[in-house]
DNA sequence: CGACATACGTGAATTGGTTACATAAGTAGA
DNA sequence: TCTACTTATGTAACCAATTCACGTATGTCG
């Protein structure tokens, strides 16, 4: 993209653009009468416009629509494959993979499985692996794909470097985004997991109408992930959510204790049979959760909590005890809302992260 | 402000307009063609642009030059007096009020002492009549103040409103932001105080450099600010900061304990001289200063975070403390200084936010 | 097959901006 | 005081992007 110097003439025609692209994005298929009143633009502009889009091979025309009134009208539809981005989670024991379209459609996924206790780059070939199968299991050619992104626990920098992980083994000081640009030879971004599973849920699920969102990610790690203004907040060194640092707060530990000598999923089906002992377990896990929650929502206010992660898929069980901590901790509790992703939420948000680049770097908008 | 839709072919107009105003603003006075260079544009496009300006009342052509070679250039001013915006802060027993011209150049300051007990009419009138004597008292006429902003312990909600206030009696439900609205007859704003004082660290004082800040206000009571990407971030209603009234943090009783049977100036000063208690009492209050302080950074992970507030000006006697405290308590300390302004960063905050507001709304910037 | 509806195509007019070049108005120095 | 130099201004020609008006093309409906 050339600059926009004020003086540039040229720079109303980049606006028009932009405002085009997005409406037809949108759209899927228009018309130019169509695009004009949406746009605000006239039919001649928005025709010169697409003529330009379809030269840089965005957009292409389609079939006219049949059966209606008056002369058919040319159609064009936003061209959602001219490219691809793939969004990766990289996870202790799982990858997940998702390739989308431009248009932000999920073509495909792939999952492997991988050791906890691998080595960093048993895990970072595992990861890259996943990928490739992912786009040539889509038959998508490698060279389509225009920026990937990659999501994983601990605290990654701002150049996509995982500066602290205690979880994951040797992971401390992976440039995974760096690493990951010569899986396509595109552009790579990487992120803390659970910003990018806040940024799944406003992109389509339970926080699509907040702006200001903390994501909780309850499951063996508890982590949390911020969104301000409807964008990814990693703070200056990446390191915004973690509060579970705090000794008073005690994220560390939280499964630790509700795991012990058990399953997650035994300790949760044994609560929901009304075990004494495991309702305790969890009311505990439940308690240290909220406190480290409140603390975010009452340094941010945000207006929305969404909960999520593994455990989350176990239900009330949980989430009544979380709630109900919250609200004895929270001068005005916020909305709080269960997460609608299940494992794919950090890959989508991947795949989110990859495309918002694409669209500011590549399409300009 | 007329909308911006595509498709307007005046669009390119107002974005050099502003362009050209806001270097005008920053340079205070400047020739054609200097600005010219600055913004990018011809000189013509300056002209017409300043022409226009020149109308509205914004712009003003000043004596040319001497000395210089060549013909002497026409030289153009921002009218930093075409308006003037008053802040003020509505403390528990003082009310500070500032007036700045559009150039931000503060013109006059005006105190006036409150009763802390005092009912909320009497705040609101002594607030009112303090405004209202700053700008008299500078020979300002009242119908040239565009806007005014207030700052106010407690949470104050988007609308203006204190939604809640513990300190100040009566202070519960006030429509600060619609009374203030009638002293001048012009837009009014209101918000918390240490969310102001941040901003006006942000834009004067030591924060100029930092662009997600987490302000601390150290007092008799104790509150947070924060600002994300320079902007003020209230949170959904107005809450954000309010670390605080987290019982594991306990900022609420923080000063009690400090001030027992003394005054906080004599107990930090006894602190200095090495007496044991009081050490210990400053020692606490730094603590649990720290505890929320460290919250908030955790939560935000900012660029910077400052100490103000009323007790800041004893200096290292609190600080030292507070910044042991937060080391013990962060992984990755951020990076901590001593906010600039004494008593008058809330009014000047509250400037900052009038300006803004007349920059968006008055002057389309 | 004609009436109607809707979309397309073209040319003039408008707004905003740029470059080029002649002209004006100062200072510096002989 | 006059001339050279420097810098700013004024004017004209031209370009880019857009809109509006109006005539033309191409379908469906009765």
């Amino acid at each position: 993209m050339t600059e926009l110097r004020p003086g540039d003439a040229s720079l109303l025609r980049k606006v028009n653009t932009q405002a085009t692209l997005r409406a037809l994005r949108r759209e899927g298929v228009a018309t130019l009468t169509q695009l004009g009143r949406i746009t605000g633009l006239s039919r001649q502009t928005v025709e010169a416009v697409l003529d330009e889009l379809g030269e840089r091979g965005y957009v292409r025309e389609v079939p006219p629509d049949e059966g209606a009134m008056g002369r058919p009208a040319r159609r064009f539809g936003f061209r959602a494959d001219a490219g691809y981005v793939v969004g990766v989670e990289v996870g202790g024991d799982t990858i997940v993979a998702a390739l989308a379209d431009l248009g932000g459609e999920v073509i495909a996924w792939e999952r492997a499985e991988v050791d906890s206790d691998a080595a960093a780059h048993e895990r970072l070939d595992a990861a890259r692996r996943t990928s490739l199968a992912c786009v040539d299991g889509a038959g998508v050619a490698r060279t389509r794909v225009w920026a990937v992104a990659a999501g994983t626990s601990g605290i990654v920098d701002r150049t996509g470097r995982v500066s602290l992980s205690i979880t994951l083994p040797g992971w401390t000081g992976v440039d995974l985004a760096g690493l990951a640009r010569r899986w396509f030879g595109c552009t790579a971004l990487a992120a803390n997991d659970a910003n990018l599973a806040a940024l799944a849920e406003h992109w389509r699920g339970s926080a699509r109408h907040a702006s200001d969102v903390v994501y909780v990610m309850m499951g063996r790690r508890v982590g949390a992930g911020i969104l301000i203004g409807g964008r990814l907040h990693p703070g200056r060194g990446g390191a915004a959510g973690e509060i579970g640092t705090l000794r008073q707060v005690g994220w560390e530990d939280a499964a630790r204790e509700l795991v012990k000598d058990a399953s997650a999923a035994g300790v949760f089906e044994a609560a929901l049979r009304g075990d004494r002992d495991a309702r305790r377990r969890v009311d505990r896990y439940a308690e240290t959760l909220a406190i480290g929650a409140s603390a975010l929502a009452l340094a941010i206010d945000p207006d929305l909590l969404v909960l999520g992660g593994g455990y989350a898929r176990v239900g009330d069980v949980l989430l009544e005890p979380v709630r109900r901590h919250l609200a004895e901790l929270c001068v005005s509790v916020p909305e709080v809302v269960a997460s609608t992703f299940g494992d794919e939420g950090v890959a989508l948000g991947a795949v989110r992260l990859a495309l918002s680049h694409v669209e500011r770097e590549i399409l300009g908008l």
